[in-house]
DNA sequence: TAGTAATTGCAAACAGTTCGCAATTACTAT
DNA sequence: ATAGTAATTGCGAACTGTTTGCAATTACTA
């Protein structure tokens, strides 16, 4: 399902170091169906090693976001962030307002949006927010 | 350009009072040509009235929202919600990530998804938010 | 294995927003 | 016009989510 990246080459790489905060947190986000909060994570990676700080699982998954691993989206009513494993962004978020669910949604929409813009608006994209509130299927009447 | 609502009868008819501070917010908001943060309407209302608090702002706004004629949106990359009159989702916002230029964008392509995810989804949309960073005209090298 | 810079934990600061409550005010009904 | 009443305000303090400074620790390199 998940590509098996090997997170201390990536990291390395890239100039950081693989740590034990980032090797758990980088777990927890892989090993979750849904999006976290940085709360949810901390909780899960407390589990694991209670001496991670609610901090450095901030600063973890700030860089995650900077090397492109981890993905934050804005999800809820209240403003907290909500975190996954990086989905390339035409892959958008549907909310479902009542039971509170969260399904991702592919397809052409979002790349039609990039083009339109970039071809009739001279607008270069570089991302594209969508997420879309409503009732899900089971939560029609 | 807007509509002259009256804001009086308006917010009467479903029984609230219309007061200073709603009165100002309410006009700062018809005067400005963008999007305003709580702080910058709080700024602008009190070189009209001193005495009124930012909570008072915050309470005006949300009313307002929860009557439709305001919009809140999450704009920047703080993550401080920025106010206008309200506008339909589907004119959605481009945001220039070297300017910071926020402008507004119609068309059907939020019409578009809306209906290809109530006609092939079961997925009735109520809101569908939708921004885009990229590059405006003026910025792209 | 030692050296060094990156990273951590902690606590305190921060930003934006909300809340409780007594004092004030807008509306309603005389 | 006036008084009565509930809605609304100002104020400060609380709150939520996130960030930061710094000394202590740790991962990597050589
Ligand atoms: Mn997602
Ligand atoms: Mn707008
Ligand atoms: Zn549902
Ligand atoms: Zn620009």
């Amino acid at each position: 399902m998940t590509d098996p990246i090997d997170l201390g080459a990536f990291l390395r790489q890239r100039g950081h170091r693989l740590t034990n905060p980032r090797r758990l947190v980088w777990d927890v986000l892989g090993a979750a169906r849904g999006h976290l909060t940085a709360e949810q994570i901390a909780t899960r990676v407390g589990r694991r090693d209670s001496r991670i700080n609610l901090a450095s699982i901030y600063r973890s998954l700030t860089l995650f976001a900077e090397l492109g691993l981890a993905r934050e989206s804005i999800l809820g009513t209240d403003g907290a962030g909500r975190w996954e494993v990086a989905h390339p962004d035409d892959e958008f978020h549907l909310i479902c307002g009542r039971c509170g669910d969260v399904q991702h949604h592919g397809g052409d929409l979002v790349e039609q949006v990039r083009s339109h813009l970039g071809n009739y608006h001279a607008f270069k994209a570089a991302t594209i927010e969508l997420s879309v509130t409503g009732l899900c299927s089971s939560c029609v009447v």
